[in-house]
DNA sequence: ACCAAAATTTGAATCGATCCAACAAAGATG
DNA sequence: CATCTTTGTTGGATCGATTCAAATTTTGGT
C-alpha cells in the first residue's frame, strides 16, 4: 500500500497535479495565475488535487524563466555582508532603499564578497533586475564585474567619472567648501585634513601629484573644496597636512598620530567622513584635547550617529534616504539611458566646531 | 545592410553563440561552467564568439531551474523593509546571519511586507531555499505562509510553541527570572511590568487571564519568569501593574503614565525588551526622576545600544549574533530534521539599577 | 596500418512554469 | 436552423540553461 500517494521521492510539479485533476497544464496553471478565468467546478478539483497532493503552488522558478522579472534589486559591495547592518552610511542608504523598495513590493538581494573569486561569482549568479553598487574600495572593479552581466546598475558614492555608467552623488566640491569656510569663518587659520582613500591600499601624507592623479573622484573633489575655500581665506594650502586614511581606526589614529606631531599643530580638523570625525573626537579627547575648545572637527556625510557622538559633529549632511531611495528608483524604473545624478549638501552645525583658542592648543 | 548583426531586440543566449561559433550548445554551456573539459582550439573559438555577440555569460535564471539551488536564504517580516536596517536587534541578528552566509557564499534576500496579500505573494516568489522568519507581530500568520512554500524555514524568538516547525530562542523564563531577582536581591520590593504583547493589537493593563492565554508565549515566559523571582522573595504579585506595550514609543509612554499615577509608584521597572526600557528612561529623565536613584530598570535582550545609552542599561542579554548563525546554519546545512534550540541567557548589570531610595520617589 | 583507450563533442531530455493560437461547447441572434 | 458570440479548455512552444549517455575524434602502442 501507499505507493503513489507516499510522494517521498520529488518534488509535486504542476503538471502533476494537472494530470490527476485530469485537466491539460494549461488550465493547471491558470487556476493559479488567473483563477477567474476558469469555470468554478474545474477550479475547485484542481484545488482539491492539489491539497490532497500537497502541492507547494507554482515554483518561483519555473515562473521566473517565463517571465523575465525577478522583481528584486541587489545591492552589491565587496566588503563582507555585514556591512550592510554596521556601517552607520550603508544603512541610511539602505532604509531609503527600503523605502521605494517596499513602495513596489520589490525584494532586496544583499551581495558581497571580500574575497576576487566569490565576488564575481555572486555578481554572475545573482537573482536580480540590477544592481545597486556601493563604490567603496575596489569600486572600479565591481563595476566591471557589474557590467558584464548587462543589467541595469546604478553606482553610488560616484567613485569615478566614468560617464557611461550611471551614478548618484552629492556636490562633494560645494560639500568641502562649506565645511572650510565654516571653520575659517570662525577664524581657524591652521588645518588639517584627513582624507578618505585616494586609491586603493595606500595611506600617510599625500603629495599633490597623488592628489591630481586620485583614483577617487570623491576624494579629489573634497579636497579640491576645502583648498578653494582656504584660498578664499588667504590661507596658504601648501602648508596643510593631508592625510590619507582608509576610513577606519587604525590608519585615522596614526594620522592624528602624525598631525599633532608637528611643532604646530593645526587648531581645526577636517574629516572626510563622520566616521573619520567620531574617531578623531576620541582620540583628542583622550589625550585631553578639548573639542571644540582646542581643536575644532567638521565630519562630511551626516549620519545620524553624528548628531548622538559627544560632543555632537558639525558636518556636511549628504541626503543620504535621498540618495538610497533615486537609487533604487533608477533601477526600478530603467528606461535604458544613463543617469547621472548630483545632489546638494547642507552644512549642519553642531557643537564640535567652535572658535579656535587665544592660545596655541597642547601648549600646557 | 545590418540585418542580423543587429542585436537590437532580444538578449543573446547560450544557444545563439554556440550557433554562431559552430559547436552544440553542450559544448558552448561547457566553455563556460567546466572550461577545462573543452578543448583550447574550441574555447577560444567559442569565447570570442560570445565577446563579438556581447553574450552576457549563463543567465542564472537558466541555470537556476536546471540546479534547483537558489544558494541565498529568505529573511522574512512582516515590518517594512528598513526594520532590518533601523532595529537594533534585527540588526544583531542580521550580522550573524551574515556572518554565516558569507562564511559558506551564500546571498541573502529581504523578504517583507505589513500588506497581509503583498506578503503571501512576497513569501510565495522569493527564489530563496528556505526562510528565517523574524515573528515579532502576526507570527502565526507569517508561518502559516511560509508552510505552505514547503521550504526548510526557522522561527526566531519563539513566538509560540507549535512543535512542528523549527525554531531557535532563548530561556525567557531563567531571564526573566534573573532580572526579577538582581531587582529583589538590590532590596525592590514595589515593581512594575513594561510587557510586549501577549496578543496582537493590545495593550494595556493585563489580568491574569490574558496571561494565561497568552498569544505568544515568549511573552508568557518572560512574566513567569518575573513572578517565579518575585514570590520566591515573598512579594506579592497580585499587586504589580502589567502593562501590555506595543514595543514602541507610544504605548510605553502610556504604561508609563498609567504606571507613575498610582499612589504608591514602584521603585524598579522591568522591561521586556531594551527598546522599552530605553524608551523608559528618557520617560524618567525627562520627568526628573533618576535614574537608578529613584526608578530602577532593567532590560531584556541586549542589543548593543543599551550599553550606550545614559545611564547604560542592566539588562538580560541574549546571544543575539549566535541566534542569527545557527538560524542561518539551520536552513543552509537542512537535513529534514525539526529543530528546536533554547539558548542560554545573561544578566549584564550595568548602571540603571541600583538599591531603591530610602524614600518614595516623586514625593517632592 | 590497425585497434583499444582516452579525450572531446553531440544532441536529446530535463528543470517548472506561462502564454497563446486554436478549438469546443454553450448561448444569443436573425 | 444557421451563424455569431461568449466562455472555457487544450496542447504545443518557449523561457535559458545543464546534464549525460552515446557518438566521434585523437592519441598511443605495436
Amino acid at each position: 500500500m501507499a505507493s503513489s500517494s507516499e510522494s517521498n521521492t520529488r518534488p509535486i510539479r504542476l503538471a502533476d497535479i494537472a494530470k490527476a485533476a485530469g485537466v491539460s497544464h494549461g488550465t493547471a496553471s491558470n487556476v493559479f495565475s488567473r483563477p477567474e478565468i476558469v469555470r468554478e467546478e474545474v477550479r475547485e478539483r484542481v484545488k482539491a488535487a492539489a491539497e490532497a497532493m500537497g502541492y507547494a503552488g507554482p515554483d518561483p522558478k519555473g515562473r521566473l524563466l517565463r517571465a523575465g522579472k525577478v522583481n528584486a534589486i541587489g545591492v552589491a559591495t565587496t566588503e563582507p555582508l555585514s556591512y550592510f547592518f554596521d556601517d552607520p552610511f550603508a544603512r541610511a542608504i539602505m532604509a531609503g532603499i527600503s523605502e521605494a523598495c517596499d513602495a513596489t513590493g520589490a525584494g532586496i538581494a544583499l551581495v558581497s564578497a571580500g574575497n576576487q573569486e566569490k565576488l564575481a561569482w555572486n555578481i554572475q549568479s545573482a537573482l536580480v533586475d540590477g544592481f545597486i553598487l556601493f563604490c567603496i574600495e575596489g569600486g572600479s572593479r565591481l563595476v566591471e564585474l557589474t557590467r558584464e552581466r548587462k543589467l541595469p546598475f546604478v553606482a553610488l558614492e560616484l567613485g569615478f567619472d566614468d560617464d557611461t555608467v550611471s551614478a548618484i552623488g552629492v556636490d562633494n566640491v560645494a560639500g568641502a567648501r562649506l565645511a572650510a569656510q565654516h571653520l575659517a569663518e570662525l577664524g581657524h587659520r591652521r588645518f588639517a585634513v584627513l582624507a578618505l582613500p585616494f586609491a586603493d591600499g595606500s595611506t600617510g601624507l599625500v603629495s599633490p601629484e597623488k592628489v591630481r592623479t586620485a583614483l577617487y573622484t570623491g576624494t579629489r573633489d573634497r579636497l579640491v573644496g576645502y583648498f578653494e575655500a582656504f584660498s578664499r581665506y588667504g590661507v596658504d594650502t601648501a602648508g596643510i597636512p593631508v592625510y590619507e586614511t582608509e576610513n577606519d581606526e587604525a590608519s585615522t589614529r596614526a594620522g592624528l598620530e602624525t598631525i599633532f606631531a608637528s611643532a604646530a599643530p593645526p587648531t581645526a580638523i577636517l574629516a572626510m567622513s563622520d566616521r573619520i570625525a567620531m574617531i578623531a573626537i576620541e582620540w583628542l579627547a583622550a589625550r585631553g584635547i578639548a573639542v571644540p575648545g582646542d581643536v575644532s572637527v567638521v565630519g562630511f556625510d551626516g549620519v545620524p550617529d553624528a548628531a548622538l557622538c559627544d560632543p555632537p559633529l558639525t558636518t556636511v549632511a549628504q541626503p543620504i534616504a535621498e540618495i538610497g531611495r533615486r537609487a533604487a528608483r533608477t533601477i526600478l524604473d530603467f528606461d535604458g539611458t544613463v543617469r547621472r545624478e548630483t545632489l546638494g549638501v547642507e552644512l549642519v552645525v553642531r557643537a564640535s566646531s567652535g572658535p579656535p583658542p587665544k592660545t596655541a592648543p597642547k601648549t600646557a
